[in-house]
DNA sequence: AGCACGCCGACT
DNA sequence: GTCGGCGTGCTC
């Protein structure tokens, strides 16, 4: 028998479900640790993978190439969350460390022999000469007037780098130059960040007075924070409450603690305001990861962070990877956003993660929305959540008045009476109204006039949309787009009918019935570019724009100080939408439409359209804003009485699946959408559906992740698998959960 | 994911 | 006769 051998296990950063161990060579032995990242042969090529932990073997092993790190880039503790993450979600621990990693570590050397170490480019780091004045110097007569402008500027401070002598003095280099050599001035060499906010100063604020409720919601945060262990609260604050001055009251206090603070954002471009108010409150270290930063910026944020030079990250669902030690607080902005989802490759919940983390870092963890996630109010009924209310606007505006207008019986017809009078005396009044429509284009499904087909998309079997700019039809799932046909390419003779309604449509009608109208449009088509979105804002905010037509787009971010008409368009294609949460989503996305409305005191009016009179519920629920309303009339509307609570399977099996299915993708994709299909959108499916897992003697073996409301419908779930594909046997794991009761 | 190995169609 | 198609299997 050999002796074991000194022998590491490694992650490797690629779809596969099992960790590989490789020999250490003496001499390389002492370079163990645990977060390292290591450069190994697999098969023919070289990887990075990631060290797990040390072993002894006496396995024949391949050796590791090299340690590519002096300190390792992951602690143990951040390992074991990513570990968690990885058996939760049901995904190679491999690409989980990659996601969590800035992009490009893993990133093995190409092909040419460059060494190691340097993995890429744009992740070098950077240096940079800062000059300071010499000690004893004084400004020599002789200097020169340009030379003596430069001097008295680096004495005026403790230092000044090269990039800001250039900004001020164009080409300062001989100067510099001179006066290094005249020993009045010393260059140093410095490492430098790539920090995109570095030369911008902010003036600072003062914490603003609290109302009572927010007074409440803050004492009881900090008692937590005094407690020092794991708390997660619901601040349920309707739309200019004040949430935000409680989230900055409350890292306040974490970090008086000595503690860190982390902010999950739904999408950062959307929200500068908000990054500009902490870099106001607070006069510390302050990350932003911005998804427009480029791969350099991101490594040294990150690299900002891992030596504890920060104290506050703020950034969108990735973050929550983030390598901030000491978390007193993760702070969860509009909890209910679907962005916080990964949905391909990884597939994760930030949402999700900040409560484990949270748990695990024994902090408080605040989910903060106007609309709570159906999910977050049942756990705050069952206690699970902590409930903190914010019921009042901070600046006392009462919510607009909101009608409901029957489109029953008007066939064809895009706009109601009601709406086309109300903007009629909107823009006599020279108020601004806002139209929501949640589909762009101009109509949204084409069918043939004698034989009944209706196209679709050949990749993704969706209705293509007709979009009259480019006269193309398009699918808004993969982007596929054909120039529109004349004749129906199903019968080749029929003539095509254009139905449902786009943004392009609603905007060419609205110029039909007010010509004089200034009438603009802002969805994924018209905010392309740059500055974009800014062009069409500017239009609003400046009064040339009387009517702005658009999708959800409108409902995010934005402030509209003149607008005092709101009108949705067909609030039923949200509320028909095939997916179980499509209730709650309506009510998402109208209560933050109607939050546009308003303009000094008045609180302006919104009108809803829709088909179903079941729809007054959701007028009158926005109108009252009360979240046991939201909770009971709404939602409950046709599922009444089904616990709102996820239940979680994890399926492997193993068989020969229809052959269609058997080695693609979209094969496997469509099965389960059938699946969901089938069961009435009360699934959800967030498993690495993309591939099989691994063939096991010619075998498939499929993952699939799957979520469900109800119990029942689980195991009826789990029924259909085994009698659908007799083949299917081996039905290993059922996980039934919340993700922090399964840590 | 790559990158081989391997067994059947149209080419210098 | 060979170049190359992608189906299948493997990577410590």
């Amino acid at each position: 028998m050999n002796t074991p051998v000194s022998a590491i296990d490694v992650a490797i950063p690629l779809h596969l479900d099992s960790t590989y161990h490789y020999l250490v060579p003496p001499e390389l032995a002492p370079e163990i640790a645990v977060g390292k990242r290591v450069l190994v042969p697999f098969g023919r090529r070289r990887l990075i993978g990631i060290v797990l932990g040390s072993i002894r073997s006496t396995e024949e092993l391949k050796p590791v190439v090299a340690f590519l790190d002096p300190e390792p880039l992951l602690t143990t503790d951040e390992l074991e969350f990513l570990r968690w993450a990885s058996s939760y979600y049901l995904h190679p621990l491999g690409e989980v460390i990659r996601a969590a990693l800035p992009a490009g570590l893993l990133t093995p050397p190409s092909s040419k022999e460059d060494g190691p170490s340097m993995p890429d480019q744009r992740l070098a780091i950077q240096r940079e000469p800062f000059f300071h004045i010499a000690a004893g110097s004084e400004a020599h007569p002789r200097m020169g007037v340009r030379a003596l402008e430069i001097y008295a500027a680096i004495a005026a401070t403790a230092e000044l780098s090269r990039t800001e002598l250039r900004r001020r003095f164009g080409q300062p280099a001989p100067q510099l130059k001179r006066l290094v050599e005249l020993g009045l001035i010393t260059r140093e060499e410095r490492e430098v960040y790539r920090d995109p906010f570095r030369e911008e100063t902010v003036e600072r604020d003062e914490k603003l007075l609290l109302n009572e409720h927010q007074a409440a919601a803050c004492t009881a945060l900090t008692d937590a924070l005094h407690r020092g262990l794991f708390a997660p609260f619901l601040l349920h604050g309707i739309t200019g409450s004040g949430k935000t001055e409680v989230y900055l009251q409350t890292i306040a206090t974490a970090m008086e603690g000595g503690k860190n603070a982390l902010v999950l954002v739904p999408e950062i471009a959307l929200t500068p305001q908000l990054v500009k108010r902490f870099r106001r409150r607070f006069d510390c270290g302050i990350a932003v990861l911005h998804s427009a930063l480029s791969q350099g910026e991101r490594y040294d944020e990150w690299r900002r962070i891992r030596r504890g030079e920060i104290r506050i990250v703020i950034g969108a669902r990735s973050a929550i990877f983030a390598p901030l030690d000491r978390i007193g607080i993760i702070v969860v902005d509009e909890e209910h956003e679907p962005t916080y989802k990964q949905s391909e490759g990884f597939r994760y919940n930030a949402r999700d993660l900040a409560l484990v983390r949270g748990k695990r870092a024994d902090a408080v963890v605040l989910l903060g929305s106007a609309t709570p996630l159906l999910t977050s109010i049942h756990a705050a009924d069952e206690g699970k959540l902590l409930r903190l209310e914010l019921p009042e606007r901070a600046r006392g505006l009462p919510l607009p008045e909101i009608t409901l207008s029957d489109l029953r019986g008007r066939k064809g017809s895009v706009f109601s009476p009601s709406l086309v009078q109300a903007l009629r005396r909107n823009l006599d009044a020279g108020g601004q109204s806002l139209i929501f429509l949640n589909r762009r284009g101009f109509a949204t499904y084409l069918v043939c006039g004698d034989c009944g087909h209706v196209i679709r998309c050949p990749n993704c079997s969706v209705t293509l949309t007709y979009h009259r700019k480019g006269e193309r039809i398009v699918c808004h799932y993969c982007d596929y787009s054909l120039k529109a046909p004349s004749l129906c390419p199903g019968c080749k003779v029929g003539s095509i009918t254009l139905l449902g309604q786009g943004t392009e449509r609603v905007e060419e009608e609205l110029g039909e019935l007010f010509p004089e109208a200034r009438i603009a449009r802002m969805d994924r088509d018209t905010t392309t570019g740059k500055d974009g979105h800014a062009k069409i804002l500017k239009g609003l905010e400046e009064g040339t724009t009387d009517i702005l037509v658009g999708t959800q787009m409108i409902a995010k971010g934005h402030h509209f100080p003149g607008v005092t008409l709101v009108g949705v368009i067909a609030i039923d294609t949200i509320l028909n939408f095939p997916d179980f949460r499509s209730a709650e989503r309506a009510y998402q996305l109208l209560t933050q439409v109607v939050g546009r409305a308003g303009r000094g005191d008045n609180p302006g009016r919104v009108i809803v359209q829709s088909l179903m009179p079941e729809h007054y519920a959701i007028a009158r629920g926005v109108a009252h804003d009360g979240a046991g309303f939201y909770r009971e009339e709404l939602i409950f509307r046709e599922e009444a009485g089904y616990p709102p609570f996820a239940h979680l399977a994890a399926l492997h099996f193993s068989g020969n699946v229809e052959e269609s299915v058997k080695t693609s993708a979209r094969g496997a994709a469509a099965l389960l959408c059938e699946l969901r299909r089938s069961r009435g959108g009360l699934v959800e499916i967030l498993g690495p559906i993309a591939a099989p897992l691994s063939k096991v003697r010619g075998r498939y073996r499929w993952q699939i992740l799957l979520k469900c409301r109800r119990r029942d419908m689980l195991h009826a779930l789990l029924k259909v698998f085994h009698d659908g594909w007799q083949s299917a046997a081996g039905i290993r794991t059922i996980i039934d959960v919340d993700p922090v009761e399964m840590m």
